[in-house]
DNA sequence: AATGAATGAGGGTTCATTCAT
DNA sequence: CATGAATGAACCCTCATTCAT
């Protein structure tokens, strides 16, 4: 194993940590004691790693949309209808985050708190771009609305994510129809309707 | 001036403080110390009129979630067709959160915070059950699609914060074009266009 | 007993538990809380008083200079001839030092460190400037050599803290006659000896 | 170049990082990380020179005054009279610290901190040996006072210090006059003036 | 000999909370 | 009721030192 493995291992292991412990117990409830005591590295160690207890929960907002981003590549057989294709893509997302309930729970603490202010752009614009990139020919070619195209992603996103919390929530049993339905309440809003009834 | 009404003052200079100070810097940044000196309270006043920090953020939710009942209620004209009475309806709800942004921060920061696993739900409810009350007849009716009342609501709750955000961020210009066509997505979605079909 | 007083002896007792611990054990050896253990307060209390540590020294250190100019002033009976009253004015500045020995050393290791650099200059010239009023009649007379005002008032301390902090070393016997000598010396150089020469 | 000699490159260059920083930052402002990255060495590599950041302090004060005995030996002309020589003397230590402020700086923290009790007095004797030994005989012959010999070395070595901390502080100007103004100040101090009212 | 990642005790400081006034 | 000085546990972070490489 080489040395950078074993930093990499070392990092990944706070990542974790903190991405557990603030899950449950928020920023607030996550003291750097506990979070090396549960990566297994000393306190101080955290600090050759990440500048402040800041710059690690900044960081591993970043690090984590870098590995939404990986899983939302692929897929995608571009030869099928739209419609089949989208339901493809929003339930992978949204099984992304099913699977992953610490990191959803993580990001949305972020992004709803003022580390979100201080953090670059670019990471949540890059898992963005996907769902943009995905729909930004169809609006171009008159199938869907012809709506902003940052207003419509964003509001593809907060489907997703607003599913997967009412399912990990566990108060409200959301099954696989139900889930469906969703994707089809999203593909449906965002159609453009008047080609329709043209 | 009845002594009543100077508590509720007081109580309600501390909700001010507490709501403006977690808006600009989330629970962490706020301290009681400084809650109070904006409130123009000393910091052990706080103290009579909540058992301790977490009591005051958990009853300024439930604060919060009361004025924004009080809010959505009335403005519907049941002679209208559903889609123009729905246009008003989520406009209405859009405007109150753009109107009050220091609400909606401190919500959206609340609810994704471990504070709001301790927090009776009846308050949110409350402002759901006016949603779900508003669409429930219309999904019977088959208007709109067959789906768990719930998810509904959540999504057309998710839709508005979500619009109301992206207004407020700034980086995204989000005219009165934009806030109609995310109403006519939301209504568009849940509609249920088997009915056309047939 | 009135309030103030009661916030004054706070104060004070914390003064006092840092100036005996970084005589004892220097800036890095002086942990806040030992003084807060000392003064007889929590560590928290401390920052009622004092912004920081560094404030704190640094207060401590104007507070010393005040007390010191207080002590250095009266005393002078005007009708002696200069080097008596330059006697009486020696000796009293060695003795309080003498008397102060944490104080000196205190304000030794201050005035030799980075904190000096951020202090304001006035505490140090107040003091210079008993000093220096007494000696400026004697330059213009022509009594004393014509020299740099300041570099003659420092060159004055500098014979009194040296004598003082030999004295306190208890290595070398400094008796009343030595002390005596060391006044002479500095009296015996300030003195325009041309005139006598002429 | 031996490896002795190698070894002796890293040492100094430990020395002079040390040095360096603790003038602009004092003791507790210079970690062993930052003396180690601006000598260009490893952290523990400060370890295989010196037992410990006293060992190494202690050390770098010994090797200064080491430095500073070797300046101020030579350059004394016997035949000439005392003051021509002394102010010889006194200029050419008072040049050596002019042109090393950051061993006056290092020196002074040093001297007025703990860590001057827990230091081996030999090596600022060395120097003061070398002022003693310039005074005694002229005490001896009468020419000085009759005083206690370490009581008048300490007091020609403050005046050196104290004129060139107030040349380096750069707030008061000091010419070649005032520095002969002060080798004269002390010169005339010291002398017996007994024997010329005689 | 040299490295520098890792350690963890201990530092300065904060802040929710209390309580004498 | 209201105050705000006082508390002290707990926080984030530093840094002298070690040791496997």
């Amino acid at each position: 194993m080489s040395e950078n493995e074993i930093l990499a291992e070392k990092k990944k292991a706070i990542f974790e940590s903190t991405l557990e412990l603030v899950r449950e117990n928020g920023f607030h409830g996550t003291p750097m004691s506990l979070v090396a005591k549960k990566a297994g590295v000393a306190a101080g160690t955290i600090y050759h790693y990440f500048e402040s207890k800041d710059t690690l929960l900044i960081e591993l907002y970043s690090y984590l949309r870098g590995q939404m981003f990986q899983e939302m590549l692929g897929g995608d057989d571009e030869t099928q209808d739209f419609e089949t294709r989208f339901f493809t893509f929003w339930k992978k997302y949204y099984h992304f985050y099913v699977q992953h309930p610490n990191v959803l729970y993580f990001v949305e603490q972020f992004v709803n708190s003022p580390y979100y202010d201080r953090c670059p752009e670019r990471d949540y614009d890059r898992c963005q771009n996907v769902i943009a990139n995905f729909l930004k020919p169809e609006i171009e070619s008159g199938l869907l609305k012809q709506m902003n195209l940052k207003l419509m992603t964003i509001l593809v996103h907060a489907s997703v994510i607003t599913t997967a919390k009412l399912y990990l929530g566990n108060r409200t049993k959301i099954t696989a129809t139900e889930v469906q339905q969703v994707a089809q309440y999203v593909s449906d809003g965002m159609r453009n309707n008047q080609r329709i009834t043209e």
